[in-house]
DNA sequence: CTCCCACTTTTGATATATCAATTATATCAT
DNA sequence: ATGATATAATTGATATATCAAAAGTGGGAG
């Protein structure tokens, strides 16, 4: 079928990718289901062929997982995969937060430490687990401190394993709870010191927490 | 045509996309080239479907770029992406460093040395600055080291990663020469005393050894 | 001579059709 | 009944065809 201009999709290969991407997010889409092209396509009114390219990208974002002459299903989710998910995360985080700590702009680090300080608010007030908008915000605060370095390659690749966050969430539940104070004030103001080492130990300090939650929910369940 | 099957490659995709890869890490296809799929169906004699898919493969490995409804062409190749790659590259040689040190058994340790010592001694004999081989070892020691810490995420970004250093490092002249001795000797005999930090902090040491010669080099060129 | 527009050509996006590999199912011998 | 095998149905890979956007081109108005 045609593209619809008022949909914000310059091509159906986007609108397909997009469409599956928050299925499997949202996880309407449960790890392991098997993605058929044709019954995609069918289910899309589109052809196979922009199926075929949305899976191709939703592999290289690590949420599908396919083999040629085999087909392709949603990623399994596994410690094993949240483990490397998150070891891969703080290599990226903490470059992310030592490159903003050496050049992000006094106006940059102003408007972090703001949003920072709304969104511990908001997690003392304790928000609802499946709280949209928090969530996005949330994620929105990490790729700021990405983008703060100047450096778009690290803003990519955050953004992308972001997505497989968002993923694993939807299979485990999500423990907010029993942050410190300041949980992201304090990693901000870490990094408004303008000290490369300092910025990255407390992002590494932020990080590792997940890790930790992560493996006693691995050893709880073991 | 239908797919050779004693090539090694199980589908066009694959043989499409390992030949353009090849064509651009070699410098036979020049940053800027415009990659219009109908040519290069022809030229590599399949259609354009698998010549897509095999761009949208080098898009999200980062040598090509492209936009919707205008084609792709071979990535730019400028100090700002130079840089750009550095700093995502120092962000996971990094991290693979401290777990490398962490998890690698000593069995890996003893042959990481062992690697490490050959390359260095290739190194100061004066290596051709286009060595084939040569590269070659010196990008699987790396890739090895980011193996040893046990997480595959970590190696296959860097996988990816080395490519686009493949490709720069077509276009500028390489500067091999003047690393301090045992450059890769001490760098896994820091890895190698199991502690993470001292394994990170050589081996940012060492990856900004690069950024620093790039830096000269824009500098120079000014 | 320059700028703008109608027209042609090129090329990206994608539907349809076809082939071949894989998987499921039915059949048969042991 | 069990397992092997032939056959049918499914599905991935990809060639061909079509449509539409973009880029290039020539000619006429100013």
């Amino acid at each position: 079928m045609d593209t619809n201009p008022s949909d914000g999709f310059a091509t159906l290969n986007e609108r397909v990718y997009a469409t599956l991407q928050a299925d499997i997010l949202a996880g309407r889409l449960a790890p392991g289901t098997r993605l058929v092209r044709r019954e995609l396509a069918k289910r899309l009114e589109v052809s196979p062929i922009p199926v075929t390219e949305a899976l191709l990208r939703l592999e290289s974002d690590g949420l599908v997982e396919s083999a040629p002459m085999y087909g392709a299903r949603v990623a399994a989710v596994s410690a094993a995969t949240m483990l490397d998910h998150l070891v891969l995360r703080e290599a990226i985080e903490c470059q992310a937060a030592r490159e903003c700590a050496a050049n992000a702009s006094e106006t940059t680090l102003r408007a972090l430490a703001e949003e920072a300080a709304r969104i511990d608010a908001v997690m003392r007030a304790g928000a609802d687990p499946d709280d949209r908008a928090h969530d996005q915000a949330h994620g929105a605060l990490h790729l700021a401190i990405a983008a703060g370095g100047g450096h778009p390659g690290l803003q990519r690749e955050l953004q992308r394993l972001w997505f497989r966050r968002q993923m694993h969430q939807a299979w485990v539940t999500a423990t907010d709870r029993g942050l410190p104070p300041g949980w992201h004030a304090g990693l901000v103001a870490a990094i408004a010191t303008r000290d490369p080492a300092r910025a990255e130990a407390h992002m590494r300090f932020h990080v590792r927490w997940n890790t930790a939650r992560h493996q006693e929910r691995v050893e709880g369940a073991g």
